[in-house]
DNA sequence: GAGACTGGTTACCCTATGGTAAAAAGGGAA
DNA sequence: TTCCCTTTTTACCATAGGGTAACCAGTCTC
């Protein structure tokens, strides 16, 4: 699922960027680009202006499975490598030419700590953040794979303009074979 | 999976309590009693002070579908409800003498705009949550039956203690009848 | 100790999905 | 248009897990 509407904005973050000082850096990246790799420590909380991600891991029998996609004006960063310097094991790919705007943990910091609006609004993200998780689980405990490729294309249509159908289907938790079965069944 | 370890303390809490006069109180609460129903709006963050509770809702064929576990001094909370004012979906359960301390969105919001520290906490609270929604969408994704349900005996033993084997199993997402047979094969 | 519950297991067959492999369908590029 | 490459679909069989129902084991009550 596509992270939940960022709460702050791109103008938002242009507002702190000139009057914190932040010296936010923009990084442009061409369609069919991986730009985070497991493996890569993850220094930012990307913001994405323009574009499409793919967030996918490989698993444990060597086959990349889409963990979530991301659209312009979401953000997103690899949790357990940013929060936690843990091993990052996911990789970020730009479905499209993609404009991100790059935010580190000390840019993040500042920003949080000098605006209060920045501060809630954030809060909101990561808990909305944990929702949308929430809901994915109870989807796939309740859901036939049917149901969640419908409930998929209803609410999020854009992910079928972008990605491939191999990407929505282990997003979804079945095999490319198994996703074109279903869809012929409807 | 129990949630993260509470970064904010019961001490903290107390702590802000009698500084800024929040007036928390606490609830008691006996084995096998819901004390949060659907439909019902949930009104708190719960510190679980002394206890277990699950967490489950009704799947489209009528069966209790756990959707966590909560064990001593960590949170939980309704987020559709508590944090969007959606229709409440799930159950509290009391799975032993359970004692808790209710913090509603007033307290909360006191404790955030007072205290950096809190601020915080609450905001790595939130993010360790999603890491933990993430990453057990990637198990499921990922692992087998089997496997989540060895590695859940690694990381949370004490869930074996205190809950049944029904709601295990459909906390990972089988029926009663499977987790039997997978127990066999072990 | 005999029922009556509850939770857990077993047995049976069934269905959804997986895995391998091949065929078909698109989509550039020359 | 033709070739080549990638993505998607089909076909086949294998398997994990589901659904129903019965059974077993522990525990509580009388």
């Amino acid at each position: 699922m596509i992270n939940p509407n960022a709460y702050i904005t791109i103008k938002n973050l242009l507002e702190f960027n000139i009057s914190l000082k932040l010296g936010l850096t923009t990084k442009t990246v061409q369609k069919d680009t991986v730009f985070l790799e497991a493996g890569q420590h993850c220094h930012y909380f990307y913001y994405i202006v323009k574009g499409f991600v793919r967030v996918y891991y490989i698993g444990l029998d060597g086959n990349e499975i889409t963990h979530w996609f991301s659209a312009k004006d979401t953000m997103i960063t690899s949790p357990f490598s940013f929060f936690k310097h843990e091993e990052n094991i996911v990789y970020f790919e730009a479905l499209e030419d993609t404009e991100l705007l790059l935010i580190n943990t000390t840019q993040l910091d500042k920003i949080m700590s000098q605006s209060q609006y920045a501060e809630k609004a954030y809060r909101n993200l990561l808990a909305e953040f944990a929702m949308v998780l929430s809901r994915r689980i109870m989807s796939i405990h309740n859901e036939t794979a049917e149901r969640r490729y419908l409930n998929l294309m209803q609410s999020h249509p854009l992910i079928f303009q972008k990605a491939k159908l191999s990407h929505i289907a282990s997003y979804l938790g079945v095999t490319p074979q198994s996703l074109s079965r279903i869809r012929k069944n409807i």
